[in-house]
RNA sequence: GACUUGGUAGCUCAGCUGGUAGAGCAUUACACUUUUAAUGUAAGGGUCCUGGGUUCGAAUCCCAGCCAGGUCACCA
């Protein structure tokens, strides 16, 4: 690094000297992109086209009077580039070409305006000849050279402690992972499309929060000098929605930057995004529905097609998914005869067999079957499946069934293993939920929260979406540090 | 948090049971008038993650730590 980045350097200044501005601010005009071109390659001969193009020197062969630059621009494609001595007794030459060129001073990685005519060379490659240059800006840190040599590729940058941590240059260089963040952009501009149809009101809610309310997880914790007390960086968004329920509105969303303070791992990044949306008069049931509709338009409009494939499982989007009861998949894979009125001494007792690992002091019946539905269902679960029939106990925000007031309207939706939305139709009656905030969570109780209830709720259907994990799935990648941009290392 | 694997040149990686730090690509110089991610010759480039220890001698063995990956647990 010390001595490449200070060759370049050296270049910098001699290019400065010789009068070129290595970083020009004036824009110099394109008329195609390099896609563009290979597909209009043969038109562009014909009507001999003067083509002004951007991008990156990739790689630069230099042979006595002539040399080859590979270029490559925002459309990841790569064209081939040509200069040649005879051009320079031309009085068209100008002195930036002759520096540039003929000095070397240009290296991989260096960002260049070129003006030129297509041609095919003596290979049969669609070249550009150089006509004019401008180096738009200069490459000093030396990228990873991209290279393939006798079958061999010189290509690799897959540290992946480098690569998270300078994503730009992991960008540039593996395709792929440009292109997972492609559809990450693809997969969220068709979740808005879809609520947008559904007149849906796209919102902004306080991300520094005074209770850090509506999940069960620890915050991270800020101070405000004026006021003199501690904020807390949102943990979920779901009281402020369902205050704008109150407020009137027949529907919102919000695709929400939560802070989690717990560890980090494959699935977990303490800052990652929810889609949550809430919608009046409907149900869990008429959610599920809605679901249904909203995996397959996203797969049909990102992949243009229904069945994707996922960890050697093909999934269809076009299908129906199928419902579960908690307990009856806690029987199905684990044989334990357990349901919403089981006592938390039985469920010890039945439980014991099952190797769960609680700590004395958090030994609840939601720990519990949480613990023995991880451990022995989730990864069992392949195709998409709705987990219905929580009981009220797991369940703090969400209404009870009217047939058994210990089950809850409420669904979870698994996919190839993993927890990819939750929904509910939400409690509205304020007593009620202020009781089970008080059992849930003494410290945090966010009373304005219930004022709203009492001013009345209309009937209500609320999900959350884990952006992350969703678009894990959808481009195949097990680790969500493979789709979020920058990911937090320490 | 537990276990496990790794950290050596710009990148990817060798380096055996301890004996002067290696390769390919990249870089620099020279040669060669259109090459298939050329070719040939030569050169430069290293705090072997950090700190201790063992030893005449440590990239290598031992201990501690830091950072990262994987698996599991916790947390959703």
């Amino acid at each position: 690094m010390y001595e490449q980045e200070k060759i370049r350097k050296k270049k910098l200044i001699k290019i400065k000297l010789l009068g070129i501005n290595p970083y020009p601010s004036k824009i110099y005009k394109t008329n195609y992109n390099i896609k563009k071109i290979l597909i209009n390659k043969k038109k562009i001969i014909k009507n001999n086209i003067n083509l002004s193009i951007n991008g990156r020197i990739l790689s630069i062969r230099n042979m006595s009077k002539s040399s080859f630059i590979d270029i490559k621009d925002y459309t990841d494609n790569k064209i081939q580039l040509f200069y040649n001595i005879k051009n320079i007794n031309k009085k068209l030459i100008n002195k930036e070409y002759y520096i540039l060129l003929f000095k070397k001073y240009l290296d991989i990685g260096d960002i260049i305006w070129i003006n030129g005519k297509l041609f095919l060379t003596k290979v049969k490659e669609y070249t550009i000849l150089i006509n004019k240059i401008k180096l738009l800006s200069k490459c000093i840190y030396p990228i990873p050279n991209i290279k393939i040599k006798k079958n061999k590729i010189y290509k690799k940058f897959k540290n992946k402690e480098k690569r998270y941590r300078m994503r730009y240059i992991d960008l540039l260089l593996n395709k792929k992972v440009k292109k997972n963040f492609l559809i990450r952009s693809l997969i969220i501009k068709y979740l808005r499309n879809f609520l947008n149809k559904l007149n849906l009101i796209e919102v902004d809610t306080p991300i520094l929060q005074n209770i850090p309310g509506g999940a069960n997880a620890k915050p991270f914790i800020t101070y405000h000098n004026k006021f003199k007390k501690y904020l807390y960086l949102r943990i979920s968004n779901e009281l402020y929605l369902k205050r704008l329920i109150v407020g009137g509105f027949k529907g919102v969303y919000e695709f929400s930057r939560n802070f989690r303070n717990e560890s980090i791992d494959k699935n977990h990044n303490p800052e990652f995004t929810i889609l949550e949306f809430y919608i009046s008069y409907k149900n869990y049931i008429w959610m599920m529905k809605l679901i249904e509709k909203l995996l397959k338009y996203i797969c049909k409009k990102t992949f243009n097609k229904y069945k994707i494939k996922i960890n050697n499982n093909i999934i269809d989007f076009s299908k129906k998914i199928k419902k579960i009861k908690l307990f009856n998949i806690i029987k199905k894979y684990t044989n334990l005869n357990i349901n919403e009125n089981t006592s938390l001494k039985e469920l010890i007792k039945k439980s014991k067999k099952l190797k769960i690992n609680i700590k004395e002091n958090e030994n609840t019946k939601e720990k519990i079957i949480d613990n023995i539905f991880n451990k022995y269902c989730k990864k069992k679960i392949k195709k998409p499946l709705f987990i219905i029939d929580y009981p009220k106990y797991m369940s703090p925000l969400a209404k009870s069934k009217i047939k058994n007031k210990k089950l809850t309207e409420r669904f979870e939706l698994y996919i190839n293993g993993k927890e990819i939305a939750n929904a509910y139709t939400e409690l509205n009656d304020p007593y009620d939920q202020f009781k089970r905030f008080k059992k849930q969570n003494k410290k945090f109780i966010d009373k304005d929260f219930i004022k709203s209830l009492k001013i009345g709720m209309p009937p209500t259907v609320g999900i959350g979406i884990g952006i992350d994990r969703l678009i894990a799935l959808f481009t195949n990648n097990n680790n969500i540090q493979e789709i979020i941009l920058f990911p937090q290392m320490k």
